[in-house]
RNA sequence: GCGCGAUUAGCUCAGUUGGUUAGAGCGCACGCUUGACAUGCGUGAGGUCACAAGUUCGAGUCUUGUAUCGCGCACCA
């Protein structure tokens, strides 16, 4: 809707982007590595999937750094947040492939170089979304210095790297069994396996003795997966089963491939699970692998790569995927009758988190890290504080993955990323950054896996392996934020890679922020139905179902769509619902934060009215030097000041939801509610304290806000008499004491507290708000500044008139109010009437608890002396009752 | 199976080292064309703080147990 000369209510969908192009215009963002003695803050943003899109994490972990920059950008700091995103290799391999496919094509027949170049142009067009997105969203980050997981410098690091470990022994080459992706072809690590309940068939499967053992022909192996059985190498039993113990040492047959399999012992066999004898298939079960090293056992391949039967050992199976295999040899087994029982079975099973397929467990030719030697140290950094990970439960997590670390397989068998720089010729193998010297070296076809490249976010960003100003003056980074799910696969990393290449931790604050769920606390997931996308809270866009509001009697309403509410509303919100563990979304908050941006672009536009004709005291400003004097002015430079303090402080110990909360509280509940209305009386002409204190209570609340709602609070400041140059860049000043004033707010206080019950008196007694009623002050404690405040705000006047007054009782007395005919009698007996008896209940719990004899004499003196204070000061309201 | 966390108003959440009559926002009810704001203002109703036992003069807060939910880690065919 656009403004009229009716609604001139702030727009965020048009302040938004002009108050953006003048940080840009006027280079806020950009950092600058000159040694200028100034302190340093940086922030290596988690770089987003290259071909991702905003979503509701990035929204908050955006809004959380963007908070933190802000803050220290005012603090005079000098500040660095890069910005960039990640190769992510299956996801953007994915995405081009299906373009091919799309096309008739694929990238075998493409070959690997215009796959490649392919690739490149892609992210070229798509990739820089997300980016774009950040900046929607206010994210005052260095886009001057976007990186990129692959841009030429990063892939100088990521070669560095990999040959530094190489020499160094920690990266080898082996064969071992790796968790299989059938699904993108490529071997995955531990960390991007996810586990899912299934219920498959438990199969006894009986097989022959090759000679009886006394009457007994045949052991049963029970498993779920009987496609596996040929790749079988033996049968283990326990060697403490009396079962099967004399078994040790015979042989059985396999069926269909007649191959002879020892019996063998072994302790890791459970005697009370299955049949008590166990079939081993080195190849293709993580267990039965270390088993079969024990026993000196060869595996046999019966699964490929492409996930179906291979080996060649029983023709009729040969080319099924595993699924089929299942069922066609149970089939057939079963017609040898030689299944001897089937049962329902619920395991977790792996499944990869890339593709959504089955693992596959495969024996297959891999690089790998050895990460031992690496863990010690980035363990021992978080254990002695060098490392803070917030919150402090999520420090034990990492600790504990660190204690029981396995290698890593860093290879994947994928086109994009970075590949590794090992070349073979005959026996010889070659590591280097650059291709050797001489003919008929064949480079190693596997790409690293993207964690590795991330895993030097923090000093390859800042150009290292060069030693650059950057990597001088913003190394060490500040604060990671980041979600608790990739503590390990990310982080642990990256303090290990730190530590051993740029010589010191790559951060000293790690905060796990809160994940979003659902608002039926299911995670958000646009396959469910259940994602936003941000942009659409910020713009306006569809409302899914899950989020449609609920409608009276539970009735359901149409969703609708998501109004515009803007950027900062969604900031606000976002950090509003954060907390230090997960948290269902609410989009009250965000509208909450849309409330908050319109109030105080409404607060400002009253200052500027008021202040407009007398600019020279509005920038004036408080100091401890210069106080005010007046109640209300005092009042208000105290409070401002200590929420100014408070909120800094919130910021800085990650707690953002109080920063935003306590925000809106003061906007709300201190300035406008009652230090806007209580200067309403006053006239600027001739009370100068007016334009300097309400110029400067409402500079400070816009500077301390900034950090979480930037765009209202630098347009707001930009009309605001006495406000110079950007708001993002105004330096925040240091905090003083003696703007603080206890006893001005304990006198305010009480204003307040009178005010708001004669306004509760009038309610319940029907007297109408708007009429001013002679009232008798009979009360201490209330001098003629407080009581005038009083007296307007709750519309009174001061009177000695003896009349019949309705007596309501206020801290210190009462106030006697002639309210004459506007009283309901039926009414004010109804109020007295319900007052008293909660009144007379308070006292008898009170007094009850004192003539308690152990409440008396064990209780502090100063508990003892609040509980007395309370019963007198109830029994005086009861008197006026 | 082991570990961690949660359970407070109709909904989403605060609640400091145990100490007044347990708070907020939204929703609900009533009132208000008060000069920044009706996307507003004022007032109010609404809670056995999951359950049970214990410690204490006193427990939403501490201890133990139970239930439900969530999240990690480990998993035996």
């Amino acid at each position: 809707m656009p403004d009229s000369p009716e609604t001139t209510r702030y727009e965020p969908s048009r302040a938004e982007p002009e108050v953006f192009a003048r940080w840009e215009d006027a280079g806020v963002f950009r950092s600058d590595p000159a040694d200028d003695g100034r302190e340093t803050f940086s922030i290596a943003i988690p770089p987003p999937n290259v071909t991702g899109a905003l979503h509701m994490g990035h929204a908050l972990n955006g809004s959380i750094q963007d908070a933190l920059i802000r803050l220290n950008r005012m603090r005079g700091k000098n500040v660095r947040w890069t910005v960039g995103t990640d190769h992510a290799g299956i996801a953007t391999q994915t995405k081009v492939e299906q373009a091919l496919v799309a096309e008739g094509t694929s990238r075998e027949e493409v070959g690997r170089e215009a796959f490649l170049e392919r690739t490149q142009a892609w992210r070229q067009q798509y990739g820089g979304t997300i980016i774009g997105q950040f900046r929607r969203l206010g994210c005052s980050a260095d886009y001057a210095h976007e990186r990129f997981t692959m841009d030429d410098g990063y892939v100088e690091a990521v070669l560095k790297v990999f040959v530094a470990l190489y020499e160094q022994g920690l990266i080898y080459r082996d064969t071992y069994l790796v968790n299989w992706d059938p699904g993108s072809r490529s071997a995955i690590s531990d960390l991007e396996v996810e586990d899912r309940e299934e219920t498959d068939t438990l199969v006894e499967i009986a097989y022959p003795l090759k000679e009886a053992v006394g009457d007994l022909t045949e052991v049963v192996v029970a498993t779920v997966r009987p496609e596996t059985m040929l790749g079988d190498v033996a049968v283990a039993v326990n060697p403490q089963d009396d079962r099967f113990k004399h078994l040790i040492g015979s042989t059985v047959v396999l069926p269909f491939v007649g191959r002879e399999l020892p019996i063998i012992g072994d302790d890791y066999v459970k005697t009370d699970f299955g049949t008590g004898c166990l079939k081993i298939t080195p190849a293709h079960d993580p267990n039965d692998f270390e088993l079969g090293n024990r026993h000196g056992l060869e595996p046999l391949n019966v699964i490929g790569e492409d996930g179906r039967i291979t080996g060649g050992y029983a023709p009729q199976f040969e080319g099924l995927t595993a699924a089929e295999a299942r069922t066609a040899i149970v089939d057939a087994l079963r017609e040898q009758g030689a299944i001897r029982g089937e049962e329902p079975y619920v395991h977790t099973v792996p499944f990869s988190q890339r593709s959504g397929e089955r693992i596959e467990p495969l024996i297959s030719l891999q690089w790998f890290m050895r990460m031992d030697e690496l863990a010690k140290p980035a363990a021992d950094v978080v254990r002695d504080g060098r490392v803070r990970i917030h919150p402090e439960s999520q420090s034990r997590r990492y600790l504990a993955w660190l204690d029981e670390i396995r290698p890593w397989v860093l290879s994947r068998q994928l086109w994009w990323g970075h590949q590794i720089p090992v070349w073979y010729r005959a026996d010889e193998v070659y590591c280097g950054t650059t291709a050797p010297e001489g003919d008929g070296w064949e480079r190693d076809p596997d790409v690293l896996d993207t964690w590795f490249s991330s895993a030097l976010w923090p000093f390859a960003t800042l150009g290292w392996p060069e030693e650059t100003p950057e990597l001088e003056a913003f190394y060490p980074t500040s604060v990671l934020s980041t979600a608790r799910d990739i503590l390990f696969l990310w982080v642990a990393r990256m303090v290990m890679t730190g530590l051993r290449f740029a010589g010191d931790v790559p951060f000293t604050d790690v905060y796990c922020h809160s994940v979003i769920q659902a608002p039926d606390g299911r995670r958000m997931s646009k396959s469910l139905g259940t994602g936003i996308d941000p942009l659409d809270l910020i713009d306006g866009g569809p409302r899914p179902a899950v989020f449609a509001k609920k409608g009276k009697k539970g009735k359901l309403e149409d969703p609708g769509d998501f109004p515009a509410y803007g950027a900062d509303a969604v900031r606000f919100g976002l950090l509003a619902m954060s907390s230090t563990q997960d948290v269902r979304f609410s989009e009250e908050k965000i509208a909450q934060g849309k409330q908050l941006t319109t109030k105080l672009s409404n607060a400002v536009r009253f200052a500027v009215g008021r202040l407009e004709e007398h600019l020279e005291g509005a920038a004036a400003g408080v100091t401890g030097e210069t106080l005010p004097t007046r109640l209300e002015d005092r009042w208000i430079v105290s409070r401002t000041e200590r929420i100014a303090r408070e909120t800094a402080q919130r910021i800085d110990e990650f707690d953002f939801s109080k920063a935003a909360l306590g925000l809106y509280d003061f906007v709300y509940g201190e300035l406008c509610d009652w230090y806007l209305e209580l200067v309403k009386g006053r006239d600027a002409a001739t009370d100068p304290d007016l334009a300097r204190v309400l110029g400067w209570a409402l500079r400070r609340t816009l500077q301390i806000a900034h950090p979480v709602i930037p765009f209202v609070t630098e347009e707001s400041w930009s009309t605001l008499p006495g406000a110079e140059g950007l708001l993002a860049v105004s330096p925040l000043p240091a905090t003083d004491d003696a703007l603080l004033s206890s006893d001005a707010e304990e006198r305010l206080g009480r204003v307040i507290d009178v005010i708001t019950t004669v306004r509760s008196w009038r309610n319940g007694a029907n007297v109408p708000p708007g009429p001013v009623l002679p009232v008798r002050v009979e009360a201490e404690g209330y001098d003629d500044e407080a009581l005038a405040l009083i007296a307007r705000l709750a519309r009174l006047e001061s009177s000695t008139d003896a009349g019949d007054a309705v007596p309501v009782a206020i801290p210190g007395g009462q106030l006697a109010i002639l309210a004459g005919e506007h009283v309901d009698p039926e009414a004010e007996r109804a109020r007295v009437e319900k007052r008293r008896a909660e009144v007379e209940q308070a006292i008898a719990s009170t007094e009850g608890r004192l003539s308690n004899e152990k409440f008396v004499s064990r209780a502090p003196a100063e508990v003892i002396a609040a509980e007395r204070a309370k019963v007198d000061a109830l029994r005086e309201e009861l008197r006026t009752l």
